[in-house]
DNA sequence: TATAATGTTTGAAC
DNA sequence: AGTTCAAACATTAT
């Protein structure tokens, strides 16, 4: 379910929802969200891989963490976790994580971090990695607060197309493959959303998951590999280690 | 059937 | 006090 483009995926599910007034809740969340009762949705927005549900004065923030699913205008047999109700519709969150952020929403997110925002700043990204150099860069490309929407998909996928080592020392790789990465984030985080919503996604995959580098023919190390201990999917021949 | 996986937060232990 | 790390959450495919 996660991973940035998912998100973006539901927020486009949703839209017929949108100024519409919540004529119900239910759900087992452990939040207050009877208070979603006939208030209307102001607006869906996503911060990577947080949807976000805004009301006036607050917003509901869904993670879907590693197992999250929802159902549009139909139900899955489980017990939800939210339910919100219109007169034409519902909207089914299952085993989520579910908060309520008070105010103005703007005041918990930098949009410029979310790899798929309009407001995205690849120069903001590439400062913040300066700032960590002695990292490895599978754990850097997950950083939600400098990759927000990047999950582990993503990090192989890029650090492959990139012919980056996914260990190597983000201080030790050269401005213009860090530049490159970052680049590759937003495009792939793009593709990796049209691919979706074609059921094609896994079709594409050169790097997750596979047993073999199509560019060398020789086997994939498959490893856990980082601070964050992430699976990651690589080549040792054509994929560079900078340290 | 047991395991592992597109993830993150929490709090105990050091 | 700051860091580290296991546990917790929970579903589904292999």
């Amino acid at each position: 379910m996660p991973e940035g483009p998912s998100i973006v995926i539901l927020k486009e599910e949703v839209r017929q929802f949108e100024g519409k007034k919540v004529i119900d809740v239910a759900g087992n969340s452990s939040v207050d969200i009877e208070r979603l009762k006939n208030k209307t949705i102001r607006a869906f927005k996503s911060w990577g891989k947080h949807f976000l549900i805004c009301f006036d004065g607050f917003t509901v923030k869904i993670h879907m963490l590693m197992f999250g699913t929802y159902r549009i205008n139909e139900r899955k047999e489980t017990a939800p976790r939210l339910s919100l109700i219109f007169l034409d519709g519902e909207i089914n969150f299952y085993t989520c994580s579910i908060k309520i952020l008070e105010g103005d929403i703007n005041d918990y997110y930098d949009w410029s971090e979310d790899v798929m925002n309009e407001k995205w700043n690849p120069v903001k990204a590439e400062e913040s990695l300066n700032k960590i150099p002695n990292q490895m860069i599978c754990d850097a490309l997950l950083e939600q607060n400098i990759f927000s929407g990047v999950g582990n998909i993503i990090k192989n996928e890029i650090l492959y197309r990139c012919k980056i080592h996914p260990e190597s020392l983000v201080g030790k790789i050269p401005t213009e493959d860090i530049k490159r990465l970052i680049e590759e984030s937003v495009i792939y985080s793009f593709q990796f959303l049209d691919w979706k919503k074609n059921y094609e996604l896994k079709k594409h995959w050169k790097a997750h998951t596979k047993s073999t580098c199509e560019r060398c023919n020789l086997p994939f190390i498959k490893k856990h590999t980082g601070i964050k201990k992430r699976r990651s999917f690589f080549c040792t021949n054509c994929q560079k280690l900078y340290q």
